[in-house]
Parts: C-alpha cells; sequence; structure tokens
DNA sequence: CTCTCTGACTTCGATTTCGAAGGAAGTTGG
DNA sequence: CCAACTTCCTTCGAAATCGAAGTCAGAGAG
C-alpha cells in the first residue's frame, strides 16, 4: 500500500483517519519521520482541533499507548454517487466512514446545474439533519455516471447525461458549496473505495462495475489511473459474435450493446420477460428462470472474454467484480471461468478474482478516501492559527 | 515528467545525468530544494567526483550559471539486450548515453549460465577496449526477450529460452559482475527508453515491440509498470479471424501466431517466398513485393483490433510503435488507421500515435534509465567519504 | 561608459528535523 | 514483590535545511 502522496502533517492525518496508526509510535514507524518529530507534531494537530487522544491503547509488552484519533471537530465531507435517475448522498468522517446516509430522487437529465444545486442541499440538509451543521465541511464529492476530465473537473462526451458535455462540474460544486470539490467518474470511485476497504495491500486492481452499463475502474501502483479521463473503458470493446447489435456509439458490436444490463433487459423484453432494473434480472436469475440465466451466462462471456486481453496486459493483484448485476452468481462464475482458462498462467498464477465486499457504498468510499487524500492543502492552513 | 523517485543527493544526480540541469540555479529549481542546500550538496558531489564544472554555461539576463556535468570519473553502466542469438552490448554513461557498442553471436538456449558469462566478460572487454577499464562499474544491465519477475530477478516461464525458467538471473549476474544488477524484459526497457528518450512530458505511454515476436512495454505515471512480470504481455490475445491457427502456449488464434514477425516469415515461406528475418520482410515490402505487403497489412490489422481494447483501457498519451518490423510503413498506417477508427474519440483526441524515434538502443537506453533511478544507495555510499 | 536590472550563487542566522539518552508506564518471570 | 525487560513518549543538543540578505557577474539602456 502507498502512503505519504505528499509528506508533512497531512501524512499524519491520512494515517489517522484510514486507521493504520493509532499512537504517536505507530505514526513514527508508519510515516518515516523521527519519534521526537511526531510528538511535535501531533501537540500542533491536536492544539488546532483536528486531533483528539482517545485513552490508554492495548499494550504491547511495554508502555500503553496513548491512543490518537480524529477530533469530531476534524470535519466531514460531503459525498454524492449520482445514477441516471437516482443520487445516494453521504456525510462522512475523514476516514470516509459514512455518518449520515440518504437516497434523493433526482433526474440526471435536467441537465447539470439544478441537479447539482439539487444534491449539495440535500447534502447540507443531511448534514443538519444529524447534527452535524457545526461540523466544517472539508470538501465535497461527486460521482457521475460518465467520463471526468481530471485536469478540469468538467465531464466529456457523456453517453447518458444530456446536457452535461463540457460543463465544468468541479467548479460550479466548488463553488455553490464554499468548499474544495472533486468530481470522478463513478466507477473509479468504486474502485478506489473497494480497493482502500478490501485490499490495501495490493498494488494493481482491476474493479467491474456491472449495472445497467458496463464501467470499470483501474489501480495502478496503488494510485488511481485516470489517463486523459477516459482510462477504465471496457464497453466499447468489439467483441466476437454471431448476431450483429449496434450500439449507441456508432459501432456495431460493443460489448455494451451485448453484456450490459440494459441489454440484458431488453433481451429478456423481446423474449416477453418483463424487466427493467439490473436488481430484477438478478432476482430472475435467483428464481431459477432458464432464460435470464442462459443471458447471463452469455454476458459473462462476452465479458470475460474482453477481460482476458486486459488481465494479460495489465497483469493485476486482484480483479474485482462489483455493481447491481455482480449478485447474479452465474455471472461471476462465468467470468471467472473464461479469465483462468485463456489467460496465461503467469497472469493468473497471483490473480485473485472476488466480487465486491464493499457493497454499494463502495464509491462514497472511495470519494471519501480521494477528499482525504487532497487534504493537505486545509490541513496545512489549519495549523498556522 | 516524474523525477524524484526518493530524494537525497541521488535526485541532483539524476537531474544533471538526464540533462535537466545544467547549473546549482536549475538544480535548485527542479528539486525544490533551497538553493543553499543545493550549493552544498553540489561541493560535496564534486569532492567525491561525481560532479564536475565545466565552465559557464549561457546568460539568461543575469550572471552566467556555472556549467554542472557529470565528472568522468562518476561511472558507467554495462548494458546488453539480449535477443535469441545475438546480444547488443554497450557501455553508458550516467546518463544512458552509449560510449560503447559491440555486437555479441551468442545463442540462447545454451542455458543462462554460459551465456551471461559471456555477455558480462563481453561487457568488461568492450569497457577495456574503449580506456574505461580504470572508471568504476555502478551497475549492469541485462535485456531479455522473456517475462521477468521483478520481485526476484528470475526469469519465469519464457517460451523462447529453453533452460532458463527460473533462474535468478539478477543474482547471478551481481554476483558475476561483483556490482549491482538489473534484469529487465526486453520490451519493457525499450519502453523506457523511448518514453525517456522521446516523450518525457508525457505521463502515460505504450510501446510496442514488432520483431520476430511481439512485446509491449507500458509507462504508466511517468514509470514502468510491471504488474507480476507479466504486465505488457498482448501476445496472446485472442482475435477474430477466418482461418485458424494454435499457438504455442496451446490456445487458438493468438495475435503472435497470426502477426508476429514469425508468423508473417511462414506464412510467406508458405506462398513460395523465402524469408527468415523481421528486416527481410520489411526489406521485400520497401521493394512492393505485392504478398509481402499484404501479409503486413493484414498484421496491421490484426494488432491494431487488440490495441483498440487497450488504447480504450489504458488512454495513453502515446502509442509508440518499434521494432524491426515498424519499418515497414504500411504495418504502421494500417495500424494507425485501426485505432482512430474504432477507439473512442475521448481516448484518441489526445492521442499521438508515432513510430520509435529512439531506434534499434531504445532498450540500451532504457537499462540505462532504470539503472540511474536505482542508483541511490551506491550515491549516498561514494559521499560518505 | 555608467547605471540599473536580472539572474547565479554564498553567507549566515533562524527553523526544522533528527537521534541518542532518559523518564514513564507497562509486562514477564522468578 | 522485585528485577529485568519492552514499549511509548519526551527532552535536548547536534545536524540538516531553509530563506532572507548580500555578493558576484553579466545584459541592456541611455
Amino acid at each position: 500500500m502507498r502512503n505519504s502522496r505528499d509528506d508533512g502533517p497531512a501524512a499524519l492525518v491520512r494515517l489517522v483517519a484510514t486507521g493504520q496508526a493509532e499512537s504517536r509510535a505507530e505514526l513514527a514507524r508508519l510515516s518515516g519521520l523521527a519519534a521526537s518529530s511526531v510528538s511535535l507534531r501531533v501537540e500542533q494537530l491536536i492544539e488546532a482541533g483536528l486531533f483528539a487522544e482517545g485513552g490508554a491503547g492495548v499494550s504491547r509488552g511495554g508502555r500503553r499507548p496513548r491512543r490518537l484519533r480524529l477530533a469530531r471537530a476534524a470535519g466531514v465531507f460531503l459525498v454524492a454517487d449520482l445514477g441516471a435517475r437516482h443520487a445516494r448522498l453521504a456525510v462522512v468522517d475523514l476516514a470516509g466512514t459514512p455518518l449520515a446516509l440518504s437516497d434523493l430522487a433526482c433526474d440526471i437529465s435536467v441537465g447539470p446545474e439544478p441537479t447539482l444545486t439539487a444534491v449539495v442541499d440535500g447534502l447540507r440538509r443531511l448534514a443538519g439533519e444529524h447534527g452535524l451543521a457545526d461540523v466544517p465541511v472539508r470538501g465535497v464529492g461527486v460521482g457521475l455516471p460518465g467520463p471526468v476530465d481530471p485536469a478540469t473537473g468538467q465531464v466529456v462526451s457523456p453517453s447518458r447525461m444530456p446536457g452535461w458535455n463540457d460543463f465544468p462540474v468541479r467548479e460550479f460544486t466548488a463553488g455553490h458549496a464554499g468548499t474544495p470539490a472533486l468530481v470522478e467518474n463513478d466507477a473509479n470511485l468504486m474502485a478506489v473505495g473497494e480497493h482502500r476497504a478490501s485490499w490495501p495491500d495490493l498494488d494493481n486492481v482491476m474493479v467491474i462495475k456491472l449495472g445497467s452499463g458496463i464501467g470499470c475502474g483501474v489501480i495502478v501502483d496503488g494510485r488511481l489511473h485516470r489517463g486523459r479521463g477516459a482510462a477504465g473503458d471496457i464497453s466499447h470493446v468489439r467483441i466476437r459474435s454471431e448476431a450483429t447489435v449496434d450500439c449507441s456509439c456508432g459501432h456495431p458490436d460493443c460489448l455494451e450493446a451485448h453484456a450490459s444490463g440494459a441489454a440484458l433487459a431488453a433481451s429478456l423484453n423481446a423474449q416477453g420477460i418483463a424487466v427493467e432494473t439490473p436488481a430484477q434480472i438478478v432476482d430472475l436469475v435467483t428464481d431459477g428462470v432458464p432464460q435470464a440465466t442462459s443471458a447471463v451466462r452469455n454476458a459473462g462471456r462476452l465479458i470475460g472474454d474482453v477481460l482476458t486481453a486486459l488481465v494479460n496486459f495489465f497483469n493485476p493483484d486482484a480483479l474485482v467484480i462489483g455493481g447491481s448485476l455482480s449478485n447474479a452468481e452465474p455471472l461471476a462464475a462465468t467470468i471467472r471461468g473464461a479469465i483462468y482458462e485463456r489467460c496465461l498462467p503467469l497472469a493468473t498464477r497471483n490473480l485473485r478474482i472476488a466480487t465486491s465486499r464493499a457493497g454499494r457504498d463502495a464509491s462514497i468510499l472511495g470519494a471519501g478516501h480521494l477528499l482525504l487524500d487532497e487534504s493537505g492543502e486545509w490541513i496545512d492552513q489549519t495549523l498556522q492559527r
């Protein structure tokens, strides 16, 4: 696990927030600083109201450590994970742990300004309802179902977000909330959340999000790989198939056109089985409806074939299958089988394939972690008073 | 461009060696250290014999800088790029610039010990012949046409290196040469060399090596991505094709079985055209032999199709086409066309596709750079006297 | 040629960080 | 209960680093 993106006091805050360190001694070991320097800085962090001392810890054969934790006044992050017709809102502490959760119905197609205004207002209300109005908000995180340019914080050519193209989401959100803002693709957030929560010691992880669409986030060397904003796209790879289906992107036989939740639903509807959401597909599979199982198996084979090439190329330590469709067991099983059958032994030798452990709030978690990673600035400022 | 993998004096040596800094002032700007600290450390580096002052530089409107360069006594690296029947040997300075080059006929299939012994001895002889016997050797780099486990420096399940499986190449080489050793896959070395020499400011770069086989090296966030040693493999991806060809790996229709130089040669031989090496194929194409051109075009289309998925997924800033086959112009043109046609606009928007600029010694260059990156230890030691 | 401006170093006191030593507060084993 | 460790944390002088001011050496303008 890579730590210390930068150093300075923020590194100490990160270590405590993520639970890696609970005492001055652990901070010294993990940060590489001298014990005396750690003591000094911790003193300052306590004075600034970011850390608090929380009684004595468990002895490891000597004097008991004086346990450190984040002070309540250290602050919170406001986080929203937007879907097409729905947003998941959360107030999380600096560690990313949700303190309050709620759901908000909101149609993303009404455009960015009303959507983002409603989301930020909803977040503030949520914080107030849980008695957190007096706690400083250190940042806002927004997950979106489309590509985000990391340089500008703008959405770029999203396929299912009419009116959002080139809208400066980060700027607008930061302005409206009055805090720093983080804007990121939802699959990327999920990848970060899954990685930090479940596989913190692995350096290279791929997370695929199977829902209505097909998304993918990539952790390289412990950090999110963004590329120019398009990284992780696997949905428009051309697949080998008998029937030809045209994709919304204009090319024939994209993976998404054959194997996404939306494609599966369309295919089942054509067979006279009424479904709308991925969750309903999962239910059908669980109920043993043969057409559903067969469709899901077929999708798994297609997805597995595509992943084969990517696993050989990227050689990850783990491949995590998440998203609402991932609860359909035959799907994961088929993907797993395709990869083990067709990939190089060298690439699968140390590869773990697992379904999501962090669950549906993985994205929330990931946003918290990314916001913490970018917290160097305000931490430094808070200390200088 | 990412610098300062670590800090300390090694960072300054790197900046001077790579030509990024030529004066104390530039070192201060690029390293982030205070000017006074830089002056102090430079003093020590000069005393230790690593740096030398080389007259006055060009004024930028004020006092002229006192130009810094690597001292001759700073040392050299010995580097070898091994192919199946041939090794390219070089003595390079710390900047990676070749001071002496030679070719050595050696059959890799006689096994690791005799091969590596001959290579290291050849390197020492080469240094001696060029009057470099008195200059300290700071490291040995070896490029191999097979997967290398970065953790152990062992070759792992190579397909064309009988007798090398699990052999501790790094350990043996370091022992025989009496210096630190670096062992790396040849395509990876080529990727590093190409990146540092031609595209130092781009963070994410893919380099494919088209020769008898098909290799690929990946630079992520300015650093070589190794994965567990298999990263960058693109040769065993299944392709869509009419005829079925079985690959040596046991699966049908791998890219390598259809589009590698060896596959092209076999196909041309079957048509009654005698060729052996990739260079001869390039000659045929240049001469306008229609069967050769057609075969190369077909290979380009297949390779392009595979790269399409990887470019969408990885979203690199540049894709570099290298290796001896890359001189066949229709090949690169076809690959380029396939990618621009089929990739997401978002992924190709900022993508540069180019043929190799560093040429056939890119691997040598890359080895030099990687050895320099790992030079922190001996630099620190040299300073402490 | 002189005067001013700019950039390249140096000098030197202030600050930060280190690390060895020591005190505090436990555990373990007789 | 006591002596011998261990671990946690602080103290304090030494060392490294910084940064503001000063010096040096050129360019460019008048």
